[in-house]
RNA sequence: GCGCGGUUAGCUCAGCUGGAUAGAGCGUUGGCCUCCGGAGCCAAAGGCCACAGGUUCGAAUCCUGUACCGCGCGCCA
């Protein structure tokens, strides 16, 4: 399986909307690897086309040195974003950015150089971001990596009678009805009449490079929902170039907005940089884990609001259905508790404390007696269920609300059910801590699966 | 106009391959530490599941329609 995800814009900061194709994609990988699917992880940036022209324009015109040499992605963002005020006063400059893009594109050693800096200061934010959230990819291949193939592919969409020419010189492929309901009267356009290709271009493109390296069952595309009918088309497309033995999924998640319900877009303008709520999380966590944990030493307190920082972040997005919109909220995607991922982590290091202080006990064969204690067993015995309707479904929120309901339990069986404490009998001892330690597992492989590191101590 | 989503408690959301009195968190109110970790536990209040039909022994869930909200529909990605 070849799993597209995350897929951010060079020369742009990471912010907050993007966590969701990051951690949604994130987790859809890793459960399907847990299930034993051989996944190819492959983050498609978006590192070619127009925008680079534009970025050309701002940089040669009036980027700010000292700016960039202390925060290099914030002055491109800044370029980038003041081309855009720029431009709709100065209408030329349009006409500059397409002579750069061009340029770009056809080589020029100067563009390409610059844009080469661009993509690895970008690389570089990235990597740090998807180093904190416990992302890793297996191929980077962003739009640059196709940029040459494009003529040929459309060329070749042309001559199979894929694609047809139209009179202005730009070629589509008409879709018929029996294809897709809606499809007929939306017409997928892979070259513009000016020659340049497109993001459907690159897409087919995509496609056909993935079947020739890797032959895969499955190719999973995890974007919002906003790009549904640019998927159809492109699914389509690939149906009539012959590629329907592999199965195309288009996995969608619904719009972050704000509470005001503003969307949250680059484009609005406004937006809330990823790092800056993973900061956010990681000092609120730090300021508890220093009133509750004061036996930890300060290394030890900082990891573990690390990772319970991220880790609130992570389930904040995750623990909601991804078809749904989402409303971002400081105080409720940083809450540390209720229905929260340091509630999970804290009933496993609820487990592994008893463990701890059980170590030379032996674990005996299960005799649930209590109520609460058959519950958490049941609970923890379906947590491989719950990994499977996760994955088939899509929908990593179905694990979610498993590890939650197991946590809750477990709280109460931790209450309700002494394990090391004097007067329980050997036999109930042993079944106990036989049970404490199945449900650590069941949390930890099951957290682990979300992104979420679980901890011995916090 | 066509297409795709959505509408469930004060707020934020689960539940959608149909199944018992519709769940959770937050918030509100009231309890619980001589006891393995109180980032916790127990309890209460709070809902004609947008509306109207249909299918079914049974519908928040499936079908049809309506209303409202959001998004998309060739030369950006």
């Amino acid at each position: 399986m070849v799993i597209d995800y995350s897929s951010p814009n060079v020369a742009k900061r990471m912010h907050i909307a993007h966590l969701r194709s990051t951690v949604i994609g994130g987790a859809i990988d890793s459960l399907h690897r847990y299930l034993g699917w051989r996944v190819i992880a492959d983050n498609h940036i978006g590192d070619w086309g127009t925008p680079f022209g534009k970025l050309i324009v701002a940089w040669n015109g009036w980027r700010d040195d000292a700016h960039f040499a202390e925060d290099p992605l914030g002055e491109l963002q800044r370029l980038y974003e003041s081309f855009k005020g720029k431009a709709a006063e100065e209408p030329a400059l349009e006409d500059l950015a397409r002579a750069e893009t061009a340029k770009l594109q056809a080589g020029d050693p100067v563009n390409r150089a610059l844009w080469q800096r661009f993509v690895e200061i970008s690389l570089a934010e990235f990597d740090q971001l998807y180093a904190r959230l416990g992302i890793r990819f297996d191929v980077v291949h962003g739009e640059s990596f196709y940029a040459d193939e494009l003529t040929e592919l459309v060329d070749e969409l042309i001559e199979k009678g894929i694609a047809e020419v139209e009179e202005t010189g730009a070629v589509v492929v008409r879709f018929d009805p029996s294809e897709g309901k809606g499809l007929g009267k939306s017409p997928m356009l892979v070259r513009k009449k000016d020659g340049a290709a497109l993001y459907a271009t690159t897409d087919l493109a995509t496609v056909r490079n993935r079947i020739r390296t890797w032959s895969p069952q499955q190719i999973v595309y995890v974007t919002d929902l906003r790009q549904k009918l640019h998927f159809r088309q492109v699914f389509a497309g690939a149906r009539r170039w012959g590629w329907g033995e592999t199965a195309f999924e288009h996995v969608t998640f619904g719009i972050l907005r704000f509470p005001d319900g503003a969307l949250m877009s680059s484009r609005g303008g406004r937006v809330i940089r990823l790092a800056e709520v993973l900061d956010a999380a990681r000092d609120r966590a730090l300021e508890l884990v220093r009133a509750k944990s004061q036996d930890l030493s300060d290394q030890e307190q900082q990891a573990v609001a690390e990772a319970v920082g991220v880790a609130a972040v992570r389930y904040f997005d995750l623990s909601q259905n991804p078809s749904s919109d989402i409303t971002f909220d400081w105080d409720r995607s940083l809450a540390l508790d209720g229905n929260t991922a340091p509630y999970l982590m804290y009933a496993h290091a609820r487990c592994r404390s008893i463990l701890r202080k059980a170590r030379n006990t032996t674990l005996g064969p299960l005799r649930l007696e209590d109520d609460v204690e058959r519950q958490l067993a049941l609970l923890a015995s379906r947590t491989p269920e719950a990994i499977q309707m996760a994955a088939a479904s899509w929908r990593p929120n179905l694990l979610c609300e498993h590890l939650y309901a197991l946590a809750q339990q477990t709280a109460r069986f931790y209450e309700q059910c002494p394990v090391l404490r004097e007067g329980v009998p050997d036999d109930v001892r042993a079944s106990r801590l036989a049970l404490v330690r199945a449900t650590a597992v069941s949390l930890s492989e099951g957290m682990k699966i979300l992104g979420i590191q679980p901890v011995e101590r916090m």
